[in-house]
DNA sequence: GTCTATAACTTGATAGAC
DNA sequence: GTCTATCAAGTTATAGAC
């Protein structure tokens, strides 16, 4: 429109997208923003020109992953109160999330410590707050004998450790369908390995 | 012995152990030497009359738990040739080991991808041989029919992320033995989160 | 083996011309 | 908005006295 060669589109959005491939694959510490603007192809000081710091990226890229789950539990907790199909859709909503941007969750489940404070410290009280209506489910799960007497607190830390690992399997299962990660982790949380039993 | 006063013993040792804890909970590149040598208690230059550089911390660290875990596999292999029971042993073996050294092992987990060349290739070979052994055993137990019949390498994956997990609730749990751990999740991979079923 | 001093380099970020 | 040039601070690691 305003040039007779369109010149490749430097936007913001394109600068968090490769901060989040790099950081995914190298981490936050060993990324340099040379690196970024390598990347991106710009020269490191015109990044300065779409965001004020390195820190900047890090912080968004937590933070509205942040927002997400904790959206996608409300809509969870305002559904049907039942335990075990509340825990289903918990198990799929984190499944999607890391099926639609696997490198942007990775910065989010593991470099999250890597933000400076104040951040740091509100992100960590985002994060208790939802693992703690997670434990609500799971403990109102076992008092209504949906679920079996296991200590909750256990439960809470297996299942997020297999949610913190759902983006590794994105890509490596070929049929990288969400819907076939979903039944499987299904299938063995709710009724284990084990067949027949 | 040979001083009046026995001046803190500073052995390699004690470097490896505290760089262990600096590298679990800042990460291997946002710790400094000098961070190291403050923790050990020595001058920066100092540490570099018992270690050769950073790289080789991590080298260590990496490599050492990794032989523990290609070891204790080897003698889950030579035991009971029942799947079942392998892989209850080899939950174990990870539950034990994240137990007895939670910080190393986080860094064997986390940190792994900020060795060096040749060392990196080294190490994800090392790890790629372990995952298919377990995969092995997954396969054998599916085909048994004691195992239900679920994508081998979803399985995998989701076992694999529990055991990376482990050492979050090593500490988070009051009561941290290892066995009631080892129960509860043997408990959901076997039989399910549900009651009765 | 420990220290002081410093080399050699990389980092995130800024100044100012265009 | 992008560039060239540069800064100030931090990094790992070494040299050499004690």
């Amino acid at each position: 429109m305003t040039t007779a060669i369109s010149k490749a589109r430097v936007s913001k959005e394109l600068i968090f997208r490769e901060a989040a491939i790099l950081f995914q694959r190298k981490g936050y510490q060993a990324t340099s923003m040379r690196e970024l603007a390598t990347q991106v192809g710009l020269e490191v000081s015109s990044l300065y020109s779409h965001i004020r710091s390195k820190q900047e990226i890090l912080e968004r890229i937590c933070f509205d992953n942040a927002e997400q789950f904790i959206k996608g539990l409300e809509q969870i907790e305002l559904g049907i109160c039942n335990p075990a199909s509340q825990m289903q859709d918990i198990l799929g909503l984190h499944i999607d999330r890391a099926s639609i941007d696997p490198s942007s969750i990775t910065v989010f489940n593991d470099e999250w410590r890597q933000l400076d404070e104040p951040a740091l410290t509100r992100f960590i009280q985002l994060r208790k707050n939802y693992e703690s209506r997670l434990l609500f489910i799971l403990e109102s799960g076992i008092e209504q004998g949906v679920f079996k007497r296991l200590d909750p607190q256990i439960l809470l830390l297996t299942i997020l450790s297999i949610m913190r690992g759902v983006h590794h399997w994105v890509k490596s299962t070929k049929s990288d369908k969400a819907e076939e990660i979903k039944k499987v982790i299904s299938a063995i949380m709710l009724d284990g390995l084990l067949f027949g039993k």
